[in-house]
DNA sequence: GTCTATAGCCAGATAGAC
DNA sequence: GTCTATCTGGCTATAGAC
């Protein structure tokens, strides 16, 4: 009895599974406005209605693949942090945005999922915000490394508007980092810019422009960091 | 005759303009990916095989689309700059940036069109390249102009990478605004970062994070400016 | 330029047999 | 859990009358 619900319990994983594939290469060729379950069954030799067993709609698939992609971005992320280690924050910085941006290229289609137009008539559910934070965790760990070093420029105080103090500041409480507000105003933007760079090359904006994408990639990504006052490389021995 | 073609031409011209017109409002309920030549005839209470005298294929009319909203986007850029007037680049940066972002906000689908995710299966053609540069070109304008006054901070030589200067050395000369490669590199850096900016505003990136979003932006552009070397309003009076 | 009609497709979702 | 069948709707694009 154990035996054949570990086998049903099996069976159901790897359809499942298969049906996520699928819907992944049909992201790739239609988009996600056009993801049709009636189409994955085709192309897994179901029927339509036997899919509705899987996933009740076209939604929760979507939100299962949205779950998956900031799943795999945030291990990406977390994976180069880790590989990094501690102790040179401005290259752990560096590293997980290009562990962000090798993730985006290599799959440029749930990159699109995830940061691309919104799908018109789906609204992500609150389960996908968890998925959702950790490769901005990853990147924020950097920054809460050099401010607890001390080796963080902080921003000019009244620098940042008190508006954006008053979200940031409850954000970092939320977050754990020990963040302060400033430094956090300035984290958000840098994460977001970072997201420019990456979206413009996913998007094909750079196309006929910029060539030398790693190398362009690199240059803004460790400015981004300078900018959010991490120590440089040749600053960092002389403070150390 | 020559009455009647007037009056012929302008009936077209109308017609068109109103296809045009609920395209983009389908643009907005259904997305780029799922507009519907039907759906826009049905619409405008037409049949939909006449609106193949008008566009001949779907994709013309989102060649269209993309164009005006290029152009719109362009316009309100140019208009920014222009009415921030000379002498005062890090305003004028701000001003553009602010005409970038307030024009998004205004038309989120047109935006989503032109800098969200491309739409499976469609291939803009060349001529959307010159709108497209518009707005691009009035953001250099306000560093072009820094620069031919010597008020503005050039990265350090050596600091940017050869392989991209290698790109953006041409692409200056092709601009004739006068910027030398370095500078243009820092600029394409912060024009892709500022679309970061406005993308994830736009996307809901910032829902329940970021309330300010005006100071948020401001902010952050700002800092863009300064990033790229213009000169801080601070600044400005001890150089002149 | 607009119409009807048509070809040849596609979709999400459900009912009920097995 | 999978199947057939069905409902109800959608689409691009073309042919040919008017």
């Amino acid at each position: 009895m154990a035996a054949i619900r570990g086998a049903r319990e099996r069976a159901r994983s790897e359809i499942t599974a298969a049906i996520k594939e699928e819907a992944r290469r049909q992201l790739a060729a239609e988009g996600a406005a056009r993801l049709s379950l009636r189409a994955v069954a085709r192309e897994l030799g179901m029927v339509s209605s036997a899919l509705y067993r899987y996933f009740p709609s076209r939604d929760e698939l979507l939100t299962a693949l949205i779950v998956d992609a900031y799943d795999a971005l945030g291990a990406a992320a977390e994976r180069a942090a880790e590989d990094a280690g501690p102790g040179a924050p401005a290259e752990r910085w560096l590293a997980v945005c290009r562990a962000v941006r090798a993730w985006a290229l290599a799959h440029p289609h749930e990159y699109t999922l995830l940061y691309g137009s919104p799908v018109p008539g789906y609204a992500a559910p609150e389960t996908t915000n968890v998925p959702a934070g950790r490769a901005a965790i990853a990147l924020l760990r950097a920054v809460g490394e050099a401010h607890a070093a001390g080796t963080l420029r902080e921003p000019p105080a009244g620098s940042v508007p008190e508006a954006v103090l008053r979200d940031t500041g409850p954000l970092g409480e939320q977050l754990g980092l020990g963040l302060p507000a400033a430094v956090l105003a300035h984290a958000v933007e840098a994460w977001s810019q970072l997201f420019g760079l990456v979206s413009f090359e996913i998007f094909g904006q750079f196309n006929r422009m910029i060539e030398a994408r790693p190398e362009f990639f690199d240059h803004a990504a460790a400015r981004l960091g300078e900018g959010m006052g991490l120590p440089g490389p040749e600053r960092r021995t002389a403070r150390a």
